[in-house]
Order: structure tokens, then C-alpha cells, then sequence
DNA sequence: AGCAAACCTCAACACCCGTAGAGTGAAATC
DNA sequence: GATTTCACTCTACGGGTGTTGAGGTTTGCT
């Protein structure tokens, strides 16, 4: 770390810098590369520092996954919405997550892109964050199968966001937020309201 | 490779059955971990047979993935369907590559295991998957969204087929395939005949 | 039987990885 | 100013990887 001549000082503050910096490297690499392809030795160069002091920070390659990609757990307003509601929240809630220009968002992707490929990340993305939605979405649609049309509303998002920000599928990505909305709400309302 | 009593001999039987062995525990392994994870020697040991042997096959372990890990090209019915016949067909399409036994099915799940960690994977997913059943999708959707909604429901078909083969999101692995069926398909209606 | 070819294995190389422990130099404390 | 403390680096180890070339052993042909 090149330390920037307008920043705080002191031992404390330069630490929580350079583990500040690491910690940024290891969320655009797991962002855009798979664990495997993601190495210690990579992080350590992007935040121009030594490869052992990533371990002593962080302790395992493993941890430092864990502390990079997450899903963050911020106000969700789809966990308060009705049935007509839910279709706009939680694409309001999808964009807020994927769109923010922030560490947020790398650490979401950087979770997604794993998801199918880490163990550890597959098991957040189904557990704490597919079903535990799904939970909440299933109570406001009701129904015999609200179990599975909750589930699904996941796995649309997925799909969706999955298509504009990992596999980076043209016409996706290059459609406005607006287009998205406007094009999936009455799919996701078709979703969770059924015939009716 | 421990040759059955039934089966028949001669070199180039042999060698057929050894490949095709080797080429199944690549299948086998990559539909079930990350590319990173599977190794020749890995394959090998599965397939019963020396690391080396796979190498003077395959070539490479790029070429042993890109052999294990396609989209088989079979008649798809998606492609000759109108704009009312679509959300069935492609649902029929999915399923059809997705829920039947033999390799076919194996290779489709290694290449969608792979394609957000794997550039190669990626490239055939965005590219000779989704793109190519999206423009004929486009065109018998028509209107000013059509590539979109026809992006999109590549979106949602990979978002489904993710949850449940891949993610094993559990309320839609153990829905019925007439359930996600007959949910499904008035969602992929509203999304390809949109307000009408 | 004898020879050639092909299938297959052995052994090894060169590389890169995650990780560990000792060491260094500067900042904080007295 | 001396000493301690802590951020940080150097060096190295052990292991696993893809890959290779030479050797062995079975098969098929004459």
C-alpha cells in the first residue's frame, strides 16, 4: 500500500487500511474470477502487499472468501410487502444489490459467481438467502403451491440476474432498469397471484 | 478399466469402451464440481486407468472438459413453435435435456456447473445457448421488447434449471415437472405475449 | 512362432499453490 | 533516547497439478 498523503495516520489507521485494501483486491477477483482461479498470491499483488500478511489477516484462502463474498444484509423491503406488492419490491431489492457502484455489489456477484462451483457459497446462496425469501414470499402468496411459486420468484431473479451481471448476456445487459421492471413485474405478479 | 464377460473384444472395441469410460467419469465429475476441482488424475483413478492415458486421448484437460461439457445439439422443438406454442415448447426443451438419464444430461449440467466460472463454458452458455434460441425466439415474439423478452426467457429457463439441478433449491427440486409445468408456463405466456 | 503395432503404465519434471515461521524496520510508549 | 510493540516482508516447505517421454504388455497379423 501506497499511502495516500491526505489519509489519517497512525498505526491503527494504516492497518485498517492495507486490510481495507486486501480485502477490496479479494472482492474484485472472487467478483470476476472463480475461487480456483483467485490466488493468494494475486490478492496480495493487486493491494501491493505480501502474500503471507493476506494469511496473517485473514487467516485461510477459505476466510478470506467468507469475508469477501457475502450477501448483505440490509433493510429488505420485500420481507414487508403484500401480495401485490412483492413483485416491485423485490426487484427494487434485486437492483439495489446488483446496481449500487459500492463494495456491496462485488461482494454479491462475487457470491453469485461462485454459488455453483464453491460449496460454502451455494449453501448461502439456497439457505440464507433463496429460501430464507422464499419463507416470507410463500406466507403472502398462499395457496397450494406457494411453496413453489416462492421459490421460483428466487429463481427468476437468479436467472435474470445472473444473465446481466455474470454471464453477461447482451441484450440483458445493455436493457435499461426501467425496461427490466416494466417487462418482468407482470411476470413476477403473474408468478405469485396465479390464475387470479 | 476391468472389461466385462459380454462385451466385445478386440483392439479397437477396447479402446473405444476405455475412452468412453474415461470421457463418463469426466462427465460425471464436472457436472458434480467446478472445473478447478476435477483432476485428470481424479478422472483417471474414477475411470480405473493411468493419469497419462487420458492425456494421450483428450490432449489436455481443456479438451477432456470440452468433450465432457456441451449442449447437445438434438431436434429442438423450440425452434419451429409460435408465439402461442413457445412457453410450452421450450419447457419441453428443458426437460427433455435436463431431466433425462444418460450423458446427455450429464453434459449439460457440467457446462451449466461451469459456465460462470469458466470462460469457455460462459462463452458457449451467452453465445450458441442463449443468444441462438433467442433470436429465433425474438422474431415470433416481435414488438418493440421482443430481444429482450427473448433474452429473458432464456433468463428464467436458466434460473429454474440452476435451482434445481444445479443449486438444489429445495421446494423446486422436489416439485413434479407438472407443477413447475403448469406453473410456469402462463409466466413465460405473460412474458412473451406480454400486456396482450 | 515371430514380428509389429497399439493400448496402456511408470516415473518424473517443472510449476504453482496455500501456508508457516523467523526476521526487519518503523511507530508508539516510557 | 531506549525499549517495546506491531505492521509487514523474506524465505522456504510440502504437496498437488498438468503434462511428457520412455518403457512394458497385450493384441492382431503373417
Amino acid at each position: 500500500m501506497t499511502p495516500a498523503d491526505d489519509e489519517p495516520v497512525g498505526r491503527d489507521a494504516r492497518r485498517r487500511r492495507t486490510e481495507e485494501a486486501i480485502l477490496a483486491a479479494a472482492r474484485e477477483q472472487f467478483a470476476g474470477s472463480g475461487y480456483a482461479d483467485v490466488t493468494i498470491r494475486s490478492v496480495a499483488a493487486a493491494a501491493g502487499v505480501d502474500p503471507a500478511l493476506v494469511m496473517q489477516y485473514y487467516g485461510s484462502k477459505e476466510r478470506l472468501f467468507g469475508a469477501a463474498a457475502h450477501w448483505p444484509e440490509e433493510a429488505d423491503s420485500a420481507l414487508s410487502a403484500d401480495r401485490a406488492g412483492l413483485p416491485a419490491a423485490v426487484l427494487d431489492d434485486i437492483f439495489e444489490r446488483f446496481e449500487g457502484q459500492g463494495q456491496d455489489r462485488e461482494a454479491v456477484v462475487a457470491l453469485m459467481r461462485n454459488c455453483l462451483t464453491h460449496p460454502e457459497a451455494g449453501r448461502i446462496v439456497r439457505d440464507e438467502v433463496i429460501c430464507e425469501r422464499q419463507a416470507h414470499a410463500a406466507s403472502v402468496i398462499g395457496g397450494p403451491d406457494a411453496e413453489l411459486r416462492a421459490a421460483l420468484v428466487g429463481a427468476v431473479l437468479m436467472g435474470v440476474a445472473m444473465s446481466r451481471h455474470l454471464l453477461e448476456v447482451p441484450a440483458v445487459v445493455e436493457a435499461q432498469q426501467d425496461d427490466l421492471r416494466r417487462v418482468l413485474e407482470p411476470v413476477l405478479r403473474q408468478l405469485v397471484e396465479g390464475g387470479g
